[in-house]
DNA sequence: CTAATATGTTGAATTAAGTCCACAATAAAG
DNA sequence: CTTTATTGTGGACTTAATTCAACATATTAG
């Protein structure tokens, strides 16, 4: 990254737990199979130091390394939910009949500052 | 990064859907919540473009700015269970009574390989 | 329709992510 | 205990992620 952005430089206390517990679940994951981080790392062509580095949820880590860590366990799939629209409750409620492509600031709701 | 590894050069191709469809995921609710990229941009601390580059599903990005992103839809609770060991029905299987905190080579299973 | 604005695209500059190396620390195996 | 192997740590180097600017395109509002 270079320029590191704010959210990767010190994201909102929410977002750094939750990519601390997923680190530790990487690994937890990891050992009940018996797998060294080198296998990891071999599995999807990355360093053992990458490796380590997201089991500590490393923020500026990528996106591809830590779901390539997923799918090297066989875990990928739980990612398939991730802001899944169907699921996406609030959403479909504040959905109205027609999609818009943009977001028009005008017609923007209150409800969002 | 600077030396990108191959999982974020070329990922393996459930990976790069996964992320493909999480980036859209994250353009659905942001349009159903009439959000621009530039709101979410400003509630993470990125640039617009970077956003944008995450509903494109880009490998590359950070782990931090993805999860940002869920963060300022207000969908990041979604990210509690990647991973999540009670839900790793395999890995309970695989792990013995007591759990190692390291992995040996000569005790791997088979099927690791 | 026109005006306003959100988004897409390209290119350049900046800087940290990823790599590698070497060594230390720690856990497992015999 | 001794040996072996996995993991941790710190530094140096490379390069791509991110930012910014300026403009083009497309959608929405009125």
């Amino acid at each position: 990254m270079g320029n590191r952005s704010r959210v990767t430089e010190s994201p909102p206390a929410a977002v750094e737990n939750a990519l601390r517990q997923f680190g530790r679940n990487l690994r937890t994951a990891r050992l009940r199979r018996r797998l060294r981080i080198q296998d990891v790392a071999d599995r999807i062509g990355a360093s053992r130091f990458t490796v380590a580095n997201l089991e500590k949820g490393k923020p500026g880590a990528s996106a591809a390394a830590y779901f390539g860590a997923l799918w090297a366990l066989g875990l990928l799939n739980q990612a398939d939910n991730l802001a899944d629209p169907d699921r996406d409750e609030e959403g479909k409620v504040l959905e109205s009949a027609r999609s818009p492509r943009r977001a028009s600031r005008r017609r923007r709701l209150d409800n969002d500052f």
